[in-house]
DNA sequence: CACTAGTTTAGAATCATTATAATGTAGAAT
DNA sequence: ATTCTACATTATAATGATTCTAAACTAGTG
């Protein structure tokens, strides 16, 4: 099975219809060795270069939801359209309740040390963010 | 010195003019016992609320990032316009270099075990992200 | 009191994202 | 194979948070 039927049989078995579109953004995003960190308009600009097919805005937010929804991608970070702030300005954490969009602070001193084990070359940490997600 | 006196000296030794506005803000922010997590939006209904003179959007907007800027509160999480997504699904967390603004992987086995030591009634912890800031 | 640099403001502009509604298509049923 | 229909794609408009603009205002110095 090459890829191509690959990610048809992907796509059909979680109920997403195998159109062309879809293909090639799951050429895109699956035929690689290493992980892709992308935006919409990496994605885009990915897209246009690669492909003839042309592929609109709207499908490509549509088909990364799916994608998303069916598990292939994970959205990074918290999801949310608004910026928010703190009037705690030490290094702290945050629980994140999903179930009610609340932000509960999270104290250094109640989260143990953390170890980073790589190392970045030339670059050094500035901070260690810790984000908790809740559920009921 | 009152609340308010220190508000004006707060603002004036960090070489912000105290207005009627920036004082007003200062107010909902710090005269308070908890930390306050707040989105603009947030921010600016409670100050229809609380406060008779009128602030437009653009100063409640001035004003936060004057006082980020000046460390007097901070913002939460990764700031970003877009919505990032990744191609591994595993649980993992990143590394976001602030210079290049780029995202890299940080595997689950390249950080040390997270003792969340608070917890909160109810909720189960879904996941942990931690967010690695670097810098040059 | 007058001046000036810093502030505030309403409204326009911007940018990512989502909604709309018309057109197209995959795949099952005939 | 042709028809049918639910699912997909598309161009475009709408939305919503944030930023810009440029005119009016004001704190605080001289």
């Amino acid at each position: 099975m090459n890829n191509l039927d690959s990610f048809i049989e992907k796509l059909r078995s979680s109920g997403l219809r195998p159109t062309k579109q879809r293909i090639e953004i799951c050429k895109i995003l699956f035929d690689r060795k290493t992980t892709f960190h992308f935006s919409i308009e990496d994605l885009n600009k990915v897209l246009r270069e690669k492909t003839k097919l042309k592929i609109s805005l709207a499908t490509i937010y549509n088909t990364i939801h799916a994608f998303k929804d069916k598990n292939y991608i994970k959205e990074i970070f918290l999801k949310t359209n608004k910026t928010y702030f703190d009037t705690n300005i030490t290094n702290h954490h945050h629980f994140f309740d999903e179930s009610t969009n609340e932000l509960i602070d999270l104290k250094n001193s109640e989260v143990g040390k953390i170890h980073i084990k790589k190392k970045i070359p030339g670059k050094k940490i500035k901070s260690i963010e810790v984000l908790v997600k809740l559920e009921d």
